[in-house]
DNA sequence: CCAAATGTGACTCTTAACATCACATATTGG
DNA sequence: CCAATATGTGATGTTAAGAGTCACATTTGG
């Protein structure tokens, strides 16, 4: 895909570096030095952490951003799907050369093999928590 | 996905097209009309799918491509591979923070979750064969 | 040898994500 | 109220990866 995307990861990591931090706030600034990114950049995906209402966040002076919910209700997909990160798969966009029926019916057919597979992606996504993911981060601590 | 590339949809194309071509031979120049692509952009995925061991062709004048294998014997998870297409998701590359336990332990719990949900898709991609895609593309004929 | 096909390295063009800045907006503490 | 400090977001520059193209080497049938 163009240049890989990134932002799924950072989501990630923003939402279980809320889940590890003390108090379960923490503002952008504290966060960007945890990922180590722009503090713009860091909050923009926070934006959409909000928007999802995966995060509640307070603006103003002394805003900070928490977890809407325990870390054991919230998935992976959630925060992919938040995330937006673009699909796995990409059809191209050529034109149909009329005379051929596999060029006429590929994009078709194709887009139900790449929906259904997107599918199963997001399945496994789904099976794993937060939680579990805070307490993978934890095992290997020790 | 990711960076989106075409190389997947390209190949199955490709694939597709020599499963229903009369005689089951076409040349890059055939094959480039029905993509609707550059020749050497063809040749080039041609070449892949032929180092994989998909197709055989045949060099030199009257040179041309032909499935290796009749089309049961071929999933899309063979082609997504051969391909070359990229992974699907990314996992950014900023420093560490030393001390923060979730920056230190990122990368790896990510790659773990990551290489979960790619086996996930390449499974799915398993189950269906170019037989398969071929019949769903003659079904949509009528 | 010659014609016609594939194989491939090199190059440019385009696009999408990243990165950053600037500034608007919001809210608290004094 | 107002100054200080957060977040929210549009705009813009930078960069990396893929697509597209060309040139030419290589192969092989006649």
């Amino acid at each position: 895909m163009s240049a890989k995307s990134v932002q799924f990861a950072v989501a990630t990591h923003i939402m279980a570096a809320l889940g590890v931090c003390p108090g379960g706030e923490a503002g952008s600034a504290l966060l960007a030095e945890s990922v180590k990114a722009n503090p713009t950049f860091v909050r923009k995906s926070l934006s959409k952490l909000s928007k999802a209402g995966l995060v509640v966040t307070t603006r103003g002076k002394s805003g900070a951003s928490v977890l809407a919910r325990p870390p054991k209700q919230i998935t992976l997909l959630d925060i992919y799907r938040a995330s937006g990160a673009p699909r796995a798969f990409a059809i191209h966009s050529y034109p149909v050369e009329k005379r051929c029926p596999v060029s006429r019916n590929l994009k078709e057919c194709m887009s139900a093999v790449l929906f259904q597979t997107q599918k199963s992606l997001e399945k496994s996504l789904a099976n794993i928590t937060l939680a579990d993911f805070i307490g993978q981060i934890r095992a290997k601590e020790r």
